[in-house]
DNA sequence: ATACTGACTAATC
DNA sequence: TGATTAGCCAGTA
């Protein structure tokens, strides 16, 4: 098995529904890589195609940390803005609210994916 | 091979 | 709460 982990980010991070945001660690779940969470901010910081919605992907505290690395610092927020999502203080997001709560079924679903497309 | 670097996290204090 | 620490592991040099 391939096991291509910066093709699984950007599948995964294609999947975060419109509205909704992940964090590293459940996108690194979802590759079949729980512990790889800092390599998914390395993927998407320049290892994945720009067309990715990568504003959708916050820490584990629901914190913009990604915001120095768009290009201007605050194009991240205007984008989560945009969807609906409320961006507080601090540039932090509530998980609460927003975070993406994917079932098993979808887990099972990308594992699928992912066996299907050979990466 | 070795060393260092992170869009990270969970545990501890 | 907030700050520190210690694991983490694929890239890069």
């Amino acid at each position: 098995m391939k096991m291509d982990f910066y093709k699984r980010v950007a599948y995964v991070c294609g999947q975060i529904p419109y509205g909704t945001v992940a964090t590293y660690g459940q996108i690194a779940l979802l590759c079949g890589k729980p512990r790889n969470a800092r390599q998914v901010g390395y993927a998407l910081n320049r290892r994945t195609p720009w067309t990715v919605p990568a504003h959708r992907v916050v820490n584990a505290q629901g914190h913009l940390s990604g915001a120095g690395s768009f290009e201007t610092s605050g194009s991240q927020q205007e984008q989560l803005e945009a969807e609906g999502i409320t961006v507080e203080e601090g540039q932090n997001v509530s998980l609460k609210k927003f975070g993406w709560h994917h079932t098993l079924e979808t887990a099972l679903e990308l594992h699928q994916y992912f066996l299907d497309a050979n990466i």
